[in-house]
DNA sequence: CTGAAAGCGCTTACAG
DNA sequence: CTGAAAGCGCTTACAG
């Protein structure tokens, strides 16, 4: 069994309360039995018991950071700003996955409404359990959204201006000379709709041709008919772009110059690629405004804002 | 404030006993009174204080896992697979950060031996804390290695069958004509060290040349004197393959034909080399038997084992 | 079927 | 300087 201030009041013959006092260090019990108590504490192997504290204080200092996975820098790069930073502020950040799986996304969020953590962070990816997050919601529990936002509510999100990336990074596929552009549309979530949103606009106001297209589905046959100058592949990750190359432009008879445009990170092949850009999110910053937000939170603030970070930079890969 | 039983027992005039007890669906409360009191306590929003029932039943149900970072598969991998079969067995695996950090390192294992976890899954990268595990084996706490163990102690651990792996590994490297051998020794820890001396036992049986070297210090410049065949680079990470060469073996006059030789993943740049091969391990495998070993711990199983798990596959990636 | 009581391990006014 | 008491929110024998 775990040594308890009981054990050790009882082998100093003194109370409980003068124990606990001692050994936080309280300057009104006398030095000579704060020491001795200190002492005999270390002696026995003591650790206090933090189930029992946070009882008292209705804290953990424990904050949660719920992803689907570890798969995307979007996921694993923000996290590691974020324990950084946090653990320097007090908190422990605690990463919690939820593979993709409603039941068990929705299985932390109750966990969250139990009292396990002062506040989350959440990338959410799921959308069709916006019931669970209503509890936490109304009863004020720190929330901060990283990336993407769930539809259903006006929550504090920190996210890339997507609108505004994207048009910067299709500037920079026309300057590397990119005549048509195929929109591959491959998540269905908050930011891969800015994304398109974006993209549309810009390619439409500059009047250059473009298809947004599923993932998915087959392009129509006719896709580069009487086509013949230099072709972008947007997508959000290198691995769609990739995958899009490989399924529907690779099999065409006749195959354009191909720049490939990704978020992130470039396709992991990149032999038939003529050029490979790559938009770089500011991870660092999201993760900095996204703890700062948090500590505002539980300090009691209680509105709700969205924080639109730039870009951190395009980069040519190839 | 949050509603607590107490609340309940207040507004249905009922012991907050029997609250208790109908919340938990305790038959013996009468059925009537259960539904209401529970129609009640949804209608407040009731969520249990987690806290509270851990101080009482003594148990979190939650596991940590402590990380350095999540930039290699060995760390991101694992856990994934953990999360989820834990998840199953009705634990929750909490993901902890320590940068590389040993102040943070010792101050998540003090955590630890707080109560704050039934136990724990370690990857240590800091070998010079040993002081600050000690506590906690002492006192019996749950505690499983993954891949890495601390060289003090004899604690249970689960990782890849290293010294069988490097000599399958190198094998292969053979069969593709490799004909000298640079063992790049990139970290110092209880992997790499059985890599080497399973390296080093394998080309010497061989009659294989060979040179260990360190990745932060120059080669002898006579390395490649007189030798034109295929040099196989073999170290722990694709990086570090990609490093060497840049920084040592790409500056020489002449360069002979390379094979790259890594375990997990592929230099991300493969131009310059004639075959990259990469060992993958069993991540998947590892988790299991973690997952395993420490279920059995939490139950009570005193005994230290390691366990060696063999490589999943080599891949010719090139 | 339900209540009163003790207890989980700790903290913190309040007395003295 | 130290102790006795109440309390954090919950569970669970023990009575009745």
């Amino acid at each position: 069994m775990a040594v308890t201030l009981k054990n050790i009041s009882d082998i100093c013959k003194v109370d409980i309360s003068t124990v606990s006092r001692a050994l936080r260090n309280d300057l009104r019990v006398k030095a000579g039995t704060r020491e001795f108590i200190r002492a005999k504490a270390a002696e026995l192997g003591y650790t206090p018991n933090l189930a029992a504290r946070n009882l008292v204080s209705g804290k953990t200092l424990n904050l949660w950071m719920l992803l689907s996975g570890l798969n995307s820098p979007v996921e694993y790069e923000p996290v590691q700003f974020l324990s950084k930073s946090l653990h320097v502020k007090g908190y422990e950040l605690l990463i919690t996955l939820y593979h993709a799986d409603a039941a068990k996304f929705n299985h932390l969020l109750t966990q969250l409404s139990q009292h396990v953590a002062d506040g989350a962070f959440i990338i959410p990816s799921i959308e069709y359990s916006a019931p669970a997050y209503l509890p936490l919601l109304k009863s004020g529990f720190p929330l901060v959204f990283i990336d993407r936002q769930p539809t259903f509510e006006n929550c504090t999100t920190v996210t890339t201006a997507n609108k505004t990336a994207i048009k910067e990074f299709l500037s920079e596929c026309v300057r590397a000379g990119a005549e048509k552009f195929i929109i591959i549309s491959d998540f269905d979530n908050s930011v891969t709709r800015l994304r398109n949103q974006g993209a549309v606009e810009f390619l439409s106001e500059n009047n250059l041709p473009f298809v947004l297209l599923d993932c998915r589905q087959s392009p129509p046959a006719s896709l580069l008919d009487g086509f013949s100058g230099r072709l972008a592949l947007v997508a959000s990750s290198g691995t769609s772009v990739q995958e899009y190359y490989h399924n529907f432009i690779a099999p065409m008879k006749k195959i354009p110059e191909i720049i490939s445009a990704s978020f992130d990170f470039a396709p992991p092949q990149q032999d038939y690629f003529e050029h490979v850009f790559v938009a770089v999110q500011n991870f660092e910053l999201i993760a900095d405004y996204a703890a700062d937000l948090m500590l505002k939170k539980i300090q009691g603030d209680k509105t709700a804002k969205t924080i639109d970070i730039p870009l951190k930079k395009i980069i040519r890969v190839k």
